[in-house]
DNA sequence: TTTCAACTACCTACTACTAGGTAGGTGTTC
DNA sequence: GAACACCTACCTAGTAGTAGGTAGTTGAAA
């Protein structure tokens, strides 16, 4: 079981470093130390491997959500935490989160991870159009549109934000495409 | 010469559906039915066409900017084109423009392509910043923050949104993405 | 005006290597 | 003794790239 964590740990961080065909079991075989036959024990396709990273990091991630819905903070301190997240998966820009590595590389997907990585999509825009509804009650955030307008652009620049981050290995690239956003963001809820 | 058109043309095709990492030599082969071998007389090295491609790609990208920006539209006007090549290039959400595709798979690109994708990007942003710079002095594009950082988050914003519609292969994720920023642009300039 | 050398754009046939995946065996633990 | 977690040894298919050869073209000297 050890091993298997292991192995996901190593896929994820290749993955989104290099993207899905930018590793192979021969990698993975070598940093953590096992028999490449071996790990078609733990996983027996690279697809369900696949599938099992995705699946592992949807379930974090939205736990992630959850907590933040949950704190009773205004719609603007939720979005700088989600934002916060996003700025955190960049590890020094030398990574994407893995939904963006995963949108990236879309050639030698399986159709399971694409359906996966489309829940991924919808459910963020969900959670973010509930904020940005949010929003429009409690005045926290500026210049606000339509709240799933809001939403969809809010994803796009945070995955947008981290490809250029990574492609300059540059954390500042990030912050300078957020920097508008969150100078929407009041520090206090207005009503 | 006919001949390596036709090999970038169908090269440029490939990467921008399924990455850098998602064709082979024998694929363009099939395509345009020359000999896997014969490829290695254009393009001795898989990055020599990486290179090529790129290089034909700015080359395009940049004319096209430099032809909006010597339109003597408002800088709505212009920010509006500047969207519409990032829609086209999405081509009923199979693709994405070359850019993105090379910032997703970055991992098995040479240093040379590397360059030339951190120029595009820098690049791109000073357009950008120019153009947000015209639209503080014409008024026609609203709730601006510094040129820079609304530059930054412009490109993000295009390039993420890409790879939503993409991923969900729906260009109208991409158009809800862009929503709100086309709602802040007026259509005649103000002063 | 023929001849010859060089060049272009391809070819067949290969190399060396990597990919994901499989068959079947081994030692340890419950 | 059977399930578990690994192993060695192998397979097929595909990867980029190379060696060496060949029609057809071009351009200039004999």
């Amino acid at each position: 079981m050890d091993t298997r964590i292991s192995l996901l740990d190593s896929a994820e961080r290749a993955v989104r470093q290099r993207g899905f065909d930018g590793f192979s079991y021969a990698d993975l075989s070598k940093e953590i130390g096992i028999r490449k036959a071996s790990i078609h024990y733990h996983f027996a396709t690279k697809a369900d491997l696949g599938f099992a990273l995705i699946e592992r990091y949807a379930e974090r991630f939205f736990a992630a959500l959850s907590d933040i819905r949950n704190s009773d903070g205004s719609a603007a301190a939720q979005l700088r935490s989600y934002i916060q997240i996003y700025r955190d998966a960049l590890a020094e820009g030398e990574q994407v989160c893995l939904c963006v590595a995963l949108s990236a590389g879309r050639g030698s997907l399986s159709t399971a991870v694409l359906e996966q990585l489309n829940r991924f999509h919808a459910e963020s825009i969900a959670w973010l159009t509930e904020v940005f509804e949010r929003a429009a009650q409690d005045g926290s955030v500026s210049g606000c549109a339509l709240p799933i307008e809001d939403a969809t652009a809010a994803l796009a620049l945070v995955e947008g934000a981290q490809l250029l981050a990574r492609a300059r290995k540059d954390v500042s690239l990030f912050d300078q495409a957020l920097a508008a956003l969150i100078a929407r963001l009041t520090t206090h809820a207005v009503h």
